[in-house]
DNA sequence: TTTATATAGTTGTTTAAACAACTATATGCC
DNA sequence: GGCATATAGTTGTTTAAACAACTATATAAA
């Protein structure tokens, strides 16, 4: 398939990876601006619990992308924040179930208005035809490199 | 600008990096497999005195989009792997310019070539078509967020 | 029932990012 | 020359990522 071969040093931005730390940074930035006081990654963990309340760890690790120490420790740090809280299962006693508290799910709206008008000052300028194509680039990307591409993965992974 | 407008959590992995997180993660599995082993962080520095050897630690910030004191504990963890030197510039004694050792040299083939092996896989599948506006909607985002935007600063960061 | 194996989560360690505060040198201005 | 300011780099601290090694519980097989 010689038209996914590629001139040596041009790519070096998909390594780095210096658009997504920019995006991160700045909406770091704009979180403190607005005396919220978490960090994107924490805030990551949220945004999920925010679609969906009650996840175990593990579903934690699955929908960030991060392996299991990750996602202990920030639900650790989450907790001393008291944005959510360890319920331990009923059916399974291996599993933590995450739950939000009050606080956090007060912090939803305000941080979800900021991460959007982040994303906004970052696409300005950039057609909603141009994203689709970036998106499905990092989206095979991913894919190439994830073994859960696996059918049985997959399926499980359907979500 | 309504064509700048986008639907709330769809963007979500812009912000995440889950694509270029998982690049590196894969170069740094392909370094480890042929007994390289320094880290990505590590590499991305060599990359560019590879380039062009004896930068300050100043000009390797603006190349690597890192901070200062990122660069200065890079640059630790490379003299004491024995890959660069520093040397106090005759000129202005505030600043180190950066060397690489022959080690450093001699890893550059082996390196380069893994991370272009390590592309190749991950760009599976993906046109040429589809990588060059992803990099237009990347470099967009970049500069959209970086204050080097400005007139000035962008004819010091020419190179 | 006992044993092997898989799954969920934790802990230890190294490396790095981000930010603030700091030291040392250089430059511009009076 | 002396002072203010800018630039180059370092150090301290918190947070997180990655990986290995670990504990505890659940499941499957014998």
């Amino acid at each position: 398939m010689p038209n996914n071969q590629f001139k040596r040093g041009e790519l070096y931005s998909f390594i780095t990876g210096k658009a997504s730390t920019a995006i991160a940074r700045r909406l770091q930035k704009n979180f403190k601006q607005a005396n919220v006081d978490i960090t994107i990654e924490q805030w990551s963990v949220l945004y999920h619990l925010w679609k969906q309340d009650g996840l175990s760890q593990q579903q934690l690790c699955d929908a960030t992308f991060r392996d299991k120490p990750s996602i202990t420790r920030l639900v650790d740090n989450l907790e001393k924040l008291q944005l959510v809280k360890r319920v331990a299962s009923k059916d399974d006693r291996r599993i933590n179930m995450i739950y939000l508290t009050k606080d956090a799910v007060q912090l939803q709206e305000q941080t979800m208005e900021l991460a959007n008008q982040t994303l906004n000052e970052a696409l300005a300028g950039v057609t909603n035809g141009q994203i689709e194509i970036a998106k499905e680039v990092l989206q095979m990307v991913y894919d190439n490199l994830t073994p859960s591409n696996s059918p049985e993965a997959v399926s499980k992974a359907g979500g």
